[in-house]
DNA sequence: CGGGTTATTGAGGGGCATCAAACCTCGTGG
DNA sequence: CCACGAGGTTTGATGCCCCTCAATAACCCG
């Protein structure tokens, strides 16, 4: 299974506000905007709940989980996030984070700060504008998902997942047909809203139909199309 | 129960880009900039999938529920929206809407085209943060609503959905603590991921434990604190 | 007042959570 | 190198919540 790194900025969903200096000066421009990059291992986070942001992540290589943590204590995944991807939208709202963000697995990424995007933005109207799509891209998309989850059984909610890292995986420029899932069972669990059994018991099931092909966290798509089937499939 | 009609246009989400414009000539440059006026009888659509947006909509009264078709056929409710809030904001995402937007009560609301908001963000960079702010906002609170409803029985799914309900309205001036809910069960059900039954049983509970008073689409949060409880209830 | 839609309430069955135990995986240290 | 242990994963048995189907009741509008 190929390690999944962005070998370049060109998939980086940033792409636009790095790109949009002059190529001889990039680099100095980058430095003085106060872009920089960094490394996580597994298990630390990016950013803490509570905290107050002032910059966006764009995760070169590795994997995000996104947790809430309750008033009860209680801790649910609430968004995960794949190489080529931005974490930290939320920290545009202008108010501290309420979720923390930790690697799943080794992950790499570039700071961008707000005042750089801000800059950016100011002089380059066609990046502001970028921006706002991806936002209205990012939300519509994550409704039509959390809505297809919210209806449909578990079979179908986890070949929806399975689905929706395939695809976002393949934006990014990987094979979406097969790919290592960094997400554990519980992850994922907390994802869907059900529990680290039924997510097993799902992935068997899968399994067992020759619609994936499960290897512990190896998945290889086998038929995508029946697994579209399951899951667009409508209860009602 | 009180009509919940805006007064004027100070809690409109959209009020940065409108008054933006000079005071004097405003309704002149309302109308140069294509800004207009419209009802909707109950029933009837502000849009339809496959429809090319090219405007927002902020709505001055009533309520408008925002259905997707999947594949198979059958549709569910992605979106609610009540007077002070704006619809359409998927169209920033440049492509045709996958969800129609149907007034669930007449409505009014006021029209402005994607040009509109490009011009005014472009001569005043404040309006074009003020609306990113307000996308990164609208997406980070439909996470958390979302991930609470996933995790959690029909009785806390349906105090989250009044609270949410609650908090909105207030936000737009109007009485938290004791309104009409324009929605069927059934659009509530289709929103929430359960079915009509469930949610009148749910009601029924609520209002038994003295915790709403309801009668039929008329709601009283009669102890918000133990609402909260239930809504932020942690099953783990 | 009557027809149609919407809401409520009840009985029964299925899917998922829960509890429990065995198995696998992988890093660690002997 | 292998034994060991901790966490992750799988599989099984049981109970409960919610969906389904069905009937009654309330509401709305002509």
């Amino acid at each position: 299974m190929p390690e999944q790194t962005l070998d370049g900025c060109r998939r980086c969903s940033l792409h636009g506000v790095c790109a949009n200096q002059d190529a001889p000066r990039r680099d100095a421009a980058l430095r003085r905007l106060g872009v920089s990059r960094g490394t996580l291992p597994v298990g630390r986070a990016l950013f803490h709940a509570g905290q107050n942001l002032d910059a966006l992540f764009a995760l070169r290589s590795g994997s995000i989980k996104e947790v809430l943590t309750r008033p009860g204590g209680s801790e649910s995944v609430v968004h995960v996030s794949v190489a080529g991807e931005v974490v930290g939208i939320a920290s545009l709202a202008g108010r501290p984070s309420r979720t923390s963000a930790v690697a799943v697995t080794a992950t790499r990424y570039c700071r961008i700060p707000l005042a750089a995007v801000a800059a950016v933005s100011n002089e380059t109207p066609g990046v502001a504008h970028e921006l706002m799509r991806m936002l209205a891209e990012k939300m519509s998309s994550a409704q039509e998902f959390v809505s297809s989850l919210i209806e449909q059984d578990a079979v179908s909610r986890v070949a929806a997942f399975v689905l929706d890292m395939s695809t976002r995986l393949e934006r990014a420029g990987f094979n979406g047909d097969r790919f290592r899932l960094g997400f554990s069972r519980r992850d994922i669990a907390s994802y869907l809203g059900m529990t680290m059994e039924t997510v097993s018991r799902a992935f068997t099931e899968l399994n067992r139909r020759r619609i994936l092909d499960v290897r512990a966290k190896d998945l290889a798509l086998l038929r995508i199309g029946d697994l579209r089937l399951l899951a667009d499939a409508a209860t009602t």
